[in-house]
DNA sequence: ACATTCACG
DNA sequence: ACGTACGTGAATGTC
């Protein structure tokens, strides 16, 4: 009779290593194999589906010594290695398990079989119905009349699963199962290191067992065995079969138990559950989430209403309160407004701009598209003015401010920024993520409902697909800024949300919308002056050669220099040669074609990066506006796109003069101002080093002070090359050091490298402290933080692969200061650009390069932008050592630098 | 789409 | 023994 409750038991292992050898090979985009785990899980579903079982528990060996181990090893070696493709698959298993609130047992000292021996018992005897799943045979010997064992087998990609009742074992071996065990080893098991009797193999095992039941009764009568060999063996190797059955015996006693409240079968689709398969990148198994979810979501966007006239739009905007939370989505295209949605608790709806009849979409430049109208204007007052009495929340704000009152004080809430603060490791924010990732709720993104198409055309084309987007865009603002807020608040990082990078969004955006003027005409000439010589040099390098080829081609250029000119140098990247510039500047002194070509690349990066690049973004008003990403980097620092002027050449003169293109406007002057050595300074007040914070405090260059230090020479009497070591050590620290890194940069030998570092921490004990202190605390926590509650989580420190290891370890000891550079001089931003409003002036803040800013500055107002920038910049952390702050002015940017 | 190279801090 | 410095973005070539 079929029990009323079903509880089904997984040998995680086992059904692990059947899928490893199951399952062809995958990856996902990190590298991580994933073939066993997803064959695992297919297997897992499917028993689900065939069982619905009431409970689920998957058991796993833990890698200690167990009894049962020791008799294995003691009688000879040890278990054959895992391979490591499988290896690195166990954690990720019982993590995605964890996540779908799979109760995992495990327990030290016993072994899988054990655990699910015994819990079987248990539960049969309690008057569960039970289903063990397991690739092990041995465990034949636990089914009863209520105990199933089910074996998967996975043959030509398909999976099928033996069962085995107690009647199926006998068809199967002739033996019962308890005799399943004298079976077992009589004929032992070699992949289980279980000697079984010499001689003894399954035919003749099973004919022993059939005629006498049981090794007991074997021996009883060993005198009657027929056959000589097997006769002699069997006598001479009782111990053998006696410890093989020690082996072989599964307990059934063990000192374990489940909760069975916690280990219902079900609640398996959780949040967590989902990103970690978007993660795993298994399509098909997401599928099933998403069955799941979409119920939900018909049930939302059934609510969102799409409002036909403008006064309805308005009159409804108009109720919202004061200081009540409205999450806003506005959707626009070439500074015109299409549609805005409103989402406040209870409802969603949206109003998008009416459509003109007759516009053919593509004779049009996109500005005379939607030319400005009644609707539009009126939309946007009532927006403006919903913006300075509501709470808003909304996805990437700095793109809404053309449409919000722009006032810092009016807490506005990014769920972009929120998000990217929350987990910076991320490469996509886009709302559906967000929805995905903190609501739970998995809703189509823009490509997948209008593909390739501009918000216009999706806007005439499908209008009430276009409004629903919008409104869901709004409910997401609103939902998920909640609890993205509430995350904030447990992660400790509300403050910097709000004191920090909300007003810096309106700062970029200022910053943004400013822009720098470039002389299109210089930038041309520059370029112009470049092609010559490049040209020439072309020429030369293809003489020297003998062949011509494409010099810009690394795989061309490796094949002419190490194979046709047999220049020494092996192999360095995955793809063949590396031609890189510290490889090529080795060959120089021998090989003159060699300088050529380091002439050439720089050159011609020179010409097509910033000459050409940066032509193609100076706008109509002889400006580039850039975009600063504040969403971007893992450490918390801006970023520049679309120009990139946050890479401008400094370093080489040639390339250097590019910075004389970017000028004031009339009647300005440039002032950039930068913080010295700021994450140096940092390390110093973050380490509480006393001997670091004195040498700042000496007021004298810090990099002879430390080469001073550490090489035990004088002050006054340190080299320039000590100087320069010195520099290096005091870089690489920042760096996470490593003694390899540091004779790389250094050319020097990785034991003297080695020996520089120890100099430096016997000199700067505090900051070995510290830096072993944020490995051990981003170890234990997962994440490093900085002075201002920045987080950013570290994976790499849990690998198993020592070189992702060290990594996450570097990786701790840097993030922690460059974060810490970046919330200052974040700080430092906002101070400037409110202190110029608040203070009236006209000059602008226009630029930022992590350590650096630059001001359009009147001429008028140069004193007290001076002021300004100094008396903000230093104020903007109190650190045990100063701040300091370069300043200099100039008529373009190269004269400022 | 991915790898290589090189510009910056 | 393992094989690298930390953080970015753009251009180019290769598949």
């Amino acid at each position: 009779m079929e029990r009323s409750r079903k509880l089904v038991l997984i040998d995680g292992h086992s059904i692990l290593h059947r899928a490893f050898y199951g399952v062809p090979d995958l990856t996902n985009a990190q590298g991580l194999h994933t073939n066993a785990v997803y064959g695992f899980l297919n297997i897992m579903f499917r028993i689900l589906e065939e069982e619905k079982p009431d409970f689920l528990a998957v058991a796993f060996d833990v890698h200690a010594p167990t009894f049962r181990h020791e008799m294995y090893e003691a009688y000879k070696g040890t278990r054959k290695p895992m391979p490591e493709e499988l290896r690195e698959q166990v954690p990720v298993l019982k993590d995605v398990l964890k996540a779908m609130q799979v109760t995992l047992v495990e327990q030290a000292g016993l072994e899988a079989d054990d655990i699910l021996g015994t819990l079987a018992k248990k539960a049969q005897a309690q008057g569960l119905e039970v289903a063990l799943v397991s690739g092990d045979r041995d465990l034949l010997q636990i089914s009863d009349e209520h105990i199933k064992i089910r074996i998967p087998k996975t043959k030509m990609g398909r999976t099928e699963v033996e069962d085995y009742y107690p009647k199926d074992v006998e068809a199967a071996y002739q033996v019962t199962p308890l005799q399943f065990i004298d079976l077992k080893a009589l004929m032992g098991d070699s992949s289980d290191n279980v000697p079984g009797v010499p001689k003894v193999g399954q035919k003749t095992a099973t004919e022993l067992m059939v005629q006498y039941g049981s090794i007991e009764n074997i021996y009883a009568h060993v005198e009657e065995i027929s056959k000589k060999s097997i006769r002699e063996s069997l006598m001479e190797n009782r111990e053998l079969a006696d410890l093989s059955k020690v082996l072989v015996t599964i307990r059934t006693d063990a000192d374990v138990s489940i909760d069975y409240e916690a280990s219902r079968a079900e609640g398996f689709y959780t949040e967590e559950a989902y990103q970690l398969f978007r993660q795993l990148e298994f399509r098909n198994i997401l599928s099933r989430f998403d069955q799941e979810k979409r119920e939900d979501n018909k049930d939302i966007s059934a609510t969102f209403k799409r409002l036909e006239s403008r006064k309805a739009f308005l009159g409804k905007l108009g109720k919202i309160k004061e200081d009540q939370r409205a999450g806003l989505f506005l959707a626009a295209e070439g500074g015109n407004l299409l549609a805005a949605a409103v989402s406040v608790e209870g409802e969603t709806f949206a109003f998008a701009m009416p459509v003109k009849e007759n516009v053919q979409l593509s004779f049009f430049q996109e500005s005379e598209l939607f030319a400005e109208d009644e609707d539009e204007t009126a939309c946007k007052e009532a927006l403006r003015a919903l913006s300075a009495r509501a709470r808003i929340s909304a996805f990437d704000i700095k793109r809404l401010y053309p449409y919000l009152e722009q006032d810092t004080t009016k807490r506005y809430f990014d769920i972009l920024i929120a998000a990217y603060l929350l987990n910076p490791l991320k490469s996509d924010y886009a709302p559906e993520s967000i929805a995905s990732e903190h609501l739970g709720l998995q809703i189509p993104g823009w490509a997948e409902r209008f593909g390739k198409q501009r918000p216009g055309e999706a806007l005439a084309s499908a209008p009430d697909k276009f409004v629903e987007y919008c409104n869901y865009g709004a409910y997401v603002s609103l939902k998920a800024g909640e609890a993205l807020e509430r995350k904030l608040n447990e992660t400790g990082m509300d403050s910097l949300m709000r004191d920090i990078e909300m007003p810096l969004s309106l700062v970029l955006y200022d910053m943004e919308r400013e822009g720098v003027e470039v002389r299109r005409e210089e930038l041309k000439a520059y370029g112009d002056a470049l092609i010559e010589r490049i040209r020439e040099l072309e020429k030369s390098i293809h003489k020297q050669a003998g062949v011509e080829f494409n010099i810009n081609s690394p795989k061309q250029l490796g094949e002419v220099l190490f194979e046709t000119m047999k220049l020494p140098g092996g192999k360095k990247t995955k793809t063949g040669y590396s031609t890189a510039a510290d490889v090529l500047e080795k060959l120089s002194e021998e090989a003159p074609i060699v300088r050529d070509i380091l002439e050439y690349r720089q050159l011609t990066k020179l010409k097509s990066t910033y000459a050409d690049g940066l032509a193609v973004y100076i706008g109509p008003d002889r400006r580039i506006h850039t975009n600063f990403n504040q969403t971007i980097t893992a450490t918390g620092r801006i970023s520049s796109t679309e120009p990139n002027l946050q890479n401008i050449p400094m370093r080489m003169e040639l390339g250097r003069r590019i910075r004389k293109v970017f000028v004031p406007r009339e009647g300005c002057e440039f002032m950039d101002a930068d913080y010295s050595q700021i994450e140096l300074r940092v390390l110093a007040h973050m380490s509480g080093d006393e001997q670091l914070i004195e040498a700042y405090h000496m007021d004298q260059d810090i990099h002879r002070i430390t080469a001073s230090k550490v090489f035990h020479t004088p002050f006054e009497e340190v080299t320039d090359l000590q100087r320069r070591n010195a520099k290096a050590v005091n870089f690489g620290i920042v760096y996470g050091i490593s003694s390899f890194g540091l004779s790389q940069d250094l050319s020097i030998s990785k034991k003297e490298a080695a020996d520089y570092i120890e100099q430096y921490f016997a000199t700067y004990p505090g900051v070995k402290i510290f830096l072993d202190g944020l490995v051990a605390d981003a170890k234990e926590k997962g994440y490093i933080t900085t002075m201002f509650g920045r987080r950013r989580p570290i994976p790499e420190l849990t690998s198993s692969n020592f070189m992702q290891r060290s990594f996450g370890e570097r990786v701790a000891m840097n993030s922690p200061i460059q974060g810490t550079a970046a919330d200052i001089i974040k700080i430092a931003m906002i101070r400037v650009w409110r202190a110029l409003r608040e203070s009236g002036l006209k000059s602008r803040l226009i630029l930022q390069v992590h350590d650096e800013l630059v001001i359009e500055t009147y001429r008028e107002e140069e004193e007290q932008v001076r002021e300004i920038l100094i008396t903000n910049m230093q104020a903007a952390a109190d650190l045990a050592v100063a701040l300091e702050v370069d300043l200099h002015t100039g008529d373009n940017w190269y004269e400022a630098k």
